[in-house]
DNA sequence: TGACATAGAGAAAACGTTTACTGAACCAAC
DNA sequence: GTTGGTTCAGTAAACGTTTTCTCTATGTCA
């Protein structure tokens, strides 16, 4: 016994035993993915030179280089991204979590993140939650673990009481993590917190597809509006009520309906108000589905659109244009909307500073839904 | 100088200065985010007690616990899932391939990936290729360094000679890395390889689309059918024709269209088709893109559907039913394809065996712009 | 009371990279 | 000839976990 006090000195790290269980036949079955140390091994060299090889940022001799690259490819070696990772080379991506990616307009914000992120060189990371409120706490949590340098909130907001502690506690935990919670297609919240937002105008949007219809002299509208949980839908109908207002024309309540953003609320909606005998003869769908709903109903009615009744959709769903008659509508810049959230928080995460709250514009898209009624 | 080889013995790590960047201000400015020794530190445990209590497999004192808790809530500590999977402890993530996120079925393919994905603890990547073809080498490639389990391909697949050996290719690669391929709404592979491939009854659906408007009566059926080189196409084309031999009905040379899969080229060929005089009483588009753009066509020369002409598409669109007429056409299960593909590859990664090849069903959807023809 | 299991905790190896230090070899300049 | 700069390569620390050993204390059972 010597007088070091432990048992066993720790054995130098070089020779340690590497448990590869290397596949004996030739085959390439089941043989776990090479590392760099085996392309060092087989190119002669030690790892940092291969390393260095491949990032290419350091001078290696023509010869070293060649054995290397020969050893990468006859071991198919990839380097392992949590490695690099972990030695702080590589930028987090980006996360997306939406309700459901099959929803027309949320498909394109998925389209813009995803094309601003690959051009940015990262990765997205898409996940749904379902409708389930709480999934988006799991979805949080879990991107958070990820690293992602952005977790994007897309649309669908319920806005009930806890709404905002809710988002306030994503936002102080997501920057704790050091990534930047972005709300999409949401409103600002009040409190200042390391938040970005990127929104669109629903108001002006619905102002300006109601002052179409007041402008064609029409002067009764029925509204068929959004469930005034959801953060847009509050905003639409103000819009409605706004430009009635703004134009001097009637407001009734039996015009100003409230359900759900789908075909099926739009139908019958439309249906129960031709039944209860309500007199309209323009309709304002708070979306293109429930435009959708509602020409399906003013059709089984046997009323023209636009002859009978004028309609005006929301959202520009791309077969807009192919609906009977082409349906005139409010374009909310959708993929731009997704692109500008990916910008700004990334910028963010560069420059520390920048813009936090953006608004992106609508534009009617004038079709042939809308008939001029001249008295 | 003691006789220590080196000038200095290598301090042990524990002391080893860490040289986390502490705000000096209450403020959370800039702080990188705690490790598993911040917490351990703070609660006064070993590291190996922090994981061990948040693992929640290894007997902890409940006093610890606590103490653990506390720091972990305090320090808002969130596990570095790089450092987790390096140490073998996560699953990859399932990397999905397409061309474009927007399209109708691929928004759905996406969704079932996503779906199955989530239920089974993975996360999903998705990435388009912008009908860029050498953007996918690039994918592939970053989805191997990703240690993706499972890479899909989906759809839009183009068929030129260096196809298969293409595929061929990032079948090895990612073999060799630990993950798998799947072809999703592509056909099978020649050669045996590492890959799983998932497709739908293209032959099938357009065998039942044309023998339903052989069974209406009707003999000159216009086909306004993909490129050749679409994988695809040419099955679909094929169920055309066969279906045609198989009734006893007329095949036309001029009846045979190629073009692509989208709005404008069904509208043009529709358009050529009726101004050079073409004779037909039924069309049957390619997908229900082709067919949007064939109905408006129709329209514009003033033709009923189905009136004077029956229409049968491809793909069951979501608002295929909202068209004018409803629109009979094919449906082809994106979602469950999906799904599959996900299920498929995870079974392997888990059991090393099971199902390679899957070829899902269509079915024909039967509304309203078929008319039965009497003569 | 001794043998032995068990609960609870710590030290340190291992995962696969990148990179800050070193160091050798070579060359140019004084 | 020393000095000093380049070029190229190796050693080992660092990244943040998990887990295998160890070890101590505290039983329990005969």
């Amino acid at each position: 016994m010597t007088d070091n006090g432990s048992n066993d000195p720790p054995a130098t790290r070089v020779g340690r035993p590497r448990t590869r269980k290397r596949a004996d036949r030739g085959q390439a079955l089941q043989e776990r993915p090479s590392t760099i140390r085996d392309v060092a091994a087989k190119a002669g060299v030690s790892v940092a030179t291969v390393s260095r090889t491949l990032a290419g940022n350091y001078p290696v001799s023509d010869e070293t280089r060649t054995r290397v690259m020969a050893a990468v490819e006859s071991l198919h070696y990839v380097v392992n991204v949590h490695a690099k990772a972990l030695s702080g080379k590589v930028a987090g991506p980006v996360a997306l979590v939406l309700k459901d990616i099959t929803g027309p307009s949320l498909a394109h914000v998925a389209a813009g993140v995803e094309q601003e992120a690959a051009d940015r060189g990262r990765l997205s990371l898409v996940c749904a939650t379902r409708d389930d409120p709480a999934r988006e706490d799991d979805l949080v949590q879990l991107m958070r673990e990820q690293h992602a340098a952005a977790v994007l909130l897309v649309g669908g907001a319920v806005l009930d009481k806890a709404y905002d502690r809710r988002m306030a506690g994503y936002a102080k935990a997501l920057d704790a993590a050091g990534s930047r919670l972005v709300l999409v297609g949401r409103p600002a919240l009040a409190e200042d917190l390391p938040v970005t937002v990127v929104d669109y105008d629903n108001h002006g949007g619905a102002f300006q597809a109601v002052s179409h219809l007041l402008a064609n002299g029409h002067r009764r509208v029925l509204y068929l509006g959004g469930e005034a949980a959801v953060s847009s839908a509050g905003q639409r109908r103000t819009g409605y009520r706004d430009a009635l207002r703004a134009h001097g024309a009637d407001y009734a309540e039996e015009l100003d309906t409230e359900g759900t953003y789908t075909r099926s609320s739009g139908f019958f909606r439309t249906r129960d108000a031709l039944r209860a005998g309500v007199e309209f003869t323009a309709l304002f769908a708070a979306s293109d589905m429930v435009a959708l709903g509602a020409l399906a109903a003013l059709r089984e009615a046997g009323l023209d659109v636009p002859g009978d009744v004028s309609v005006v959709g929301f959202d520009d769903v791309p077969f807009a244009t192919d609906l009977t008659p082409p349906l005139t509508t409010v374009r909310v810049p959708y993929e731009e909307l997704g692109r500008t959230a990916v910008r700004l928080a990334l910028e963010r995460e560069e420059s520390h500073s920048g813009n936090d709250h953006m608004v992106l514009g609508t534009q009617l898209i004038i079709r042939q839904s809308v008939r001029r009624l001249s008295w």
